[in-house]
DNA sequence: TTGAAAGCGGTACCAT
DNA sequence: ATGGTACCGCTTTCAA
């Protein structure tokens, strides 16, 4: 039951120690900067591996004045999109030789401003904010302190860059695509008066202007849940007639309406075809199999993690508003043949 | 557009010149330690607003040579479980004055290890592991490297503190709910050989057996997708008779037998009673209404953390195996009047 | 109750 | 290519 003394760490000078080299030459082999003989890095690499140095990252940060890694906010990481996110900026600042150091308790926007007083004690150079703080006042707030990139929602009286997935874009392809296997009276469920849900109301209807269906453009006030797409569904069910496909501005209530559907013995896709958004995991399995608009969590922390660099090498340039492309997923809640 | 010529911040320095004290004096101050007339903790504060100063963690962890916050490794954020957890931790920690860093990118073993060594690097004292890594060599080898506790599996073997919800009382649970609501044909579907899903097969023979009900007792192989339920859903619809109940190792396998038994027009709860574990959010809405058992994620963290002083205070003590109690969830999808 | 000064483990600049 | 050395901003004795 190794009880272990873990004594203290090896430092720079141990290692020089070892090595029979100064720290400074330590410290630049490590970092593989500057010019140092093949045959002294060999010797110090060597002394680094037995001796199971790590460096100090405290030190380093008090050195150098500043820390390489990104700070990274999170609003809710119960939200599968907002965690793929954060795990993809995990990923690809670490690939960046950064790193991220995160604060998932960022709930509120008081949690927000904590977390980022939090993150700037650990002198973090800049921030990566995932849907939160909500408020407009509070992003603008962390914004002022650190240099920032919004990823979530298209901020644009805000003064942030910020990157969300085209909704806009998102609900043309669904369109496109439900048009595309037939149905020409689509509704529409909307998610309500948030910004990303009135955008994706405006492609809907862009897209079906386009396809001449105007006259069939019905948006029904729905929300972001599996119950809210039920009700919905409930009340589609009751009338005469019905639609040609169920457009909903999420999965879960796309969920909701295929659970009523099936109640009411509507056969999907023949009857009706629906079409969620977000693809979540869930959309994906054989059972459900729920055709949706992919939004890309990688797409977005990349976009988010390359928006941030170009702040950080020109502060001045003017805002940026970065969309990201959604993708279509087909499955067989759309699929007639 | 403040191009904000983001200054260097305020020291300890500046704080104590502004103040007229020592530095030494503002640090004591800060920390609320020792011994600081109220006139000058007033006088030092009033700087500190002032200046908008905030400490250094890089100074600090240096000069204190560690760190108080701990190092949290999180397997799988995007399982919502484990999301839960990590904010909690979070929260908790927060709570204690201490605070976690934490590292969501520990999906395999081999990152698992990197993500501690970096944690290392940030001189965390011990470290939280949320279901990862996943071996358990690698569990053994974090854990010798740091004070730490396991939350997620019963580790027996492996040589760390570890935490996890009770799944045998868990079965027992949902085995008594359902006999209580009148159901004796209970067919269990399993989640296949992990020590967790044995755990709650043991359960459920074990509750079976208490209730007179063993000849009644059966496992179907399943696991934990939607796609599994709907399957293990198929076969035992296609039998003569019926079940009274189904209670499956998961809720993702429950809405698959759920999804499947509307299909076949059987009706829930009056004809079958179907039962989940681990009450996702899903799971709780109006429309599917899935009675689950219920695993907190804050009870887990929770102990987690109690687990993690006790180790710190008491380094020599036998390793804890903590069990948390899980708890029942009723809805529609058992409720028979 | 307060202040002075010696580190903590690196980095970075200046010599050599 | 390598070594010497002055910091970085805070904590922590030790004295006063």
């Amino acid at each position: 039951m190794t009880t272990s003394l873990r004594q203290k760490p090896p430092t720079l000078a141990d290692v020089a120690k070892r090595a029979g080299v100064s720290r400074s030459l330590v410290s630049l082999a490590i970092r593989g900067e500057g010019y140092v003989r093949a045959e002294s890095r060999e010797k110090i690499l060597k002394a680094v591996q037995e001796l199971n140095y790590v460096p100090n990252f405290a030190a380093r940060t008090l050195a150098s004045a500043r820390s390489s890694y990104v700070g990274t906010l999170v609003g809710d990481v119960t939200n599968p999109l907002q965690a793929e996110i954060a795990k993809w900026v995990t990923v690809l600042t670490a690939e960046n030789g950064r790193g991220a150091l995160l604060s998932i308790d960022a709930g509120t926007d008081q949690k927000a401003e904590q977390a980022i007083e939090s993150l700037m004690s650990l002198r973090v150079p800049s921030a990566i904010l995932i849907g939160a703080p909500y408020e407009k006042v509070a992003i603008a707030r962390v914004a002022e302190r650190l240099p920032s990139v919004y990823i979530g929602r298209l901020l644009k009286v805000v003064d942030i860059d910020s990157v969300t997935t085209d909704h806009i874009l998102g609900a043309n392809i669904a369109v496109d695509h439900l048009v595309s296997v037939g149905c020409r009276r689509i509704v529409h469920l909307g998610g309500g008066a948030s910004p990303g849900a009135q955008r994706m109301e405006t492609g809907y209807r862009e897209a079906m202007a386009r396809h001449g269906l105007s006259e069939h453009a019905e948006v029904v006030r729905s929300a972001y849940s599996v119950d809210a797409g039920a009700m919905a569904g409930r009340a589609l069910f009751a009338r005469d007639r019905l639609p040609d496909a169920i457009f909903a501005c999420s999965d879960l209530t796309a969920i909701g309406v295929l659970n009523e559907a099936v109640k009411h013995g509507i056969s999907i896709p023949d009857q009706l075809c629906v079409m969620g958004y977000d693809d979540v995991t869930l959309s994906g399995s054989e059972t459900l199999a729920l055709s949706s608009i992919h939004q890309s969590a990688r797409d977005l922390a990349e976009a988010g993690i390359k928006a941030l660099e170009r702040r950080l090498e020109n502060p001045d340039a003017p805002r940026e508003k970065v969309l990201v492309l959604p993708r279509l997923a087909v499955r067989r809640s759309t699929s007639r043949t």
